[in-house]
DNA sequence: AGAGGGTCTCGGTCGC
DNA sequence: TGCGACCGAGACCCTC
C-alpha cells in the first residue's frame, strides 16, 4: 500500500495524535514484526516508560522520535496504525500494541506481516540498515535535475525498476511509478541510459507532480489504505492510468493496457508511452 | 487461483 | 582468475 504520500499522511497524523503520550507498556503479538533489537521481549522491555515527541519520514520509512530512542517503521504493503480507547476491541492482525498511561493505546495492524520496527538509540537510525542506503528524497529542494539525471541516467535497467530503487529516488512505490511515467509519456521498460534529456526531465518533473498532488490529496487509498485516524486518501479518483486496464486513455482515447515489468504489475497507455526500439 | 501497493537475499553475469 | 557492481528472480504472508 502505502508509497510517500500515504507513509507523509500517516505521519502528519501520528503528529496529532501521538506526540506527548507516554508509553506504559508495549505488547507484541507476532516477533517476527519487531527487527531490532532481536529479541522482542527486549523491545517491549526498552520501550516501556518512554513518551513520544514528534513523527518523521524517510523515504517510506516512519521515523517515531521519543526520548532517548528512535522507532523506525516500515508498513510494507499492508501495515496501517491507529489509536483506539484501550475498552475498544482488538482487531484482527493486530501485531503490537502501545499502551499508554492516558488509557489509549497505539496498534499496529498488518494483515499480510510484512511490515517491520527497528529500534535504536538517537543518531544510530540514520548510519545503520535499514535507512542508511536511501536515495534522495523526491520532493526535498535537494532534489535537483541534475541530482536526479546522475543517480539515474547511467543505469542500463528499465526505467520503471530504477525508479522503484530506493538506493536511487526514495518513496516511488508501484503506483505512482506508472502515474509519473505515464504524465511523462515514457515507456516503463525504456533502458534508463537510453532516456534523452527532454524525458529524464519530464520524468523529474513528472514525478514530483504526482507526489506532490498525492500528498496534497491525502494519499490514495486502494483497497485498505487508511490514515492513523481511519480516514481515506483521496488521490485514488486522480489516478490516470493505475488500475485502469482495458479503460480508454484520458490523454487519447487508446485502451490502457496492462503487462509485467520487473516483476511488477504495470499499468501504460500504448500510444502516449511509445515502446521503447530496444528492450 | 493468483495477484497484490514493498523490500531483502540470493544466485548469476558483466566488466575491469 | 578474482572481485565488486549490477541485475533479475524468488521469498516473505494472508485475503479476496
Amino acid at each position: 500500500m502505502p508509497e510517500l504520500p500515504e507513509v507523509e499522511t500517516v505521519k502528519r497524523t501520528l503528529n496529532q495524535l501521538i506526540v506527548g503520550k507516554t508509553i506504559e507498556r508495549v505488547t507484541v503479538s507476532l516477533p517476527r514484526i519487531i527487527q531490532r533489537p532481536d529479541d522482542a521481549l527486549q523491545f517491549e522491555h526498552v520501550l516501556a516508560g518512554h513518551t513520544f515527541q514528534r513523527v518523521e519520514r524517510r523515504g517510506k520509512f516512519l521515523r517515531m522520535i521519543l526520548d532517548g530512542l528512535v522507532l523506525v517503521s516500515h508498513l510494507r504493503m499492508e501495515g496501517r496504525y491507529g489509536v483506539f480507547r484501550q475498552d475498544e476491541p482488538v482487531e484482527k492482525h493486530t501485531h503490537v500494541i502501545f499502551h499508554f498511561t492516558d488509557q489509549t493505546e497505539l496498534r499496529y495492524k498488518d494483515v499480510r506481516q510484512f511490515g517491520t520496527m527497528h529500534l535504536f538509540q538517537p543518531g544510530e537510525d540514520l548510519q545503520l540498515p535499514p535507512l542508511n542506503k536511501l536515495g534522495i528524497e523526491p520532493l526535498d529542494e535537494q532534489f535537483t535535475l541534475d541530482r536526479f539525471k546522475s543517480v539515474i541516467a547511467k543505469r542500463s535497467t528499465a526505467i520503471k525498476p530504477t525508479l522503484l530503487n530506493q538506493a536511487y529516488v526514495v518513496g516511488i512505490g508501484n503506483i505512482y511509478v506508472d502515474e509519473s511515467l505515464f504524465r511523462a509519456g515514457v515507456h516503463p521498460e525504456t533502458k534508463a541510459n537510453t532516456l534523452s534529456d527532454q524525458q529524464l526531465e519530464d520524468i523529474y518533473h513528472a514525478v514530483i507532480a504526482t507526489l506532490s498532488e498525492a500528498v496534497d490529496a491525502g494519499g490514495s487509498s486502494i483497497k485498505s489504505y487508511v490514515n492513523g485516524q481511519g480516514e481515506m486518501g483521496m488521490f485514488q479518483q486522480q489516478l490516470q492510468i493505475y488500475g485502469r486496464k482495458d479503460e480508454p486513455c484520458v490523454q487519447c482515447g487508446a485502451m490502457i493496457m496492462k503487462s509485467v515489468v520487473g516483476g511488477r504489475g504495470t499499468h501504460y497507455c500504448p500510444r502516449c508511452q511509445q515502446e521503447p526500439l530496444m528492450k
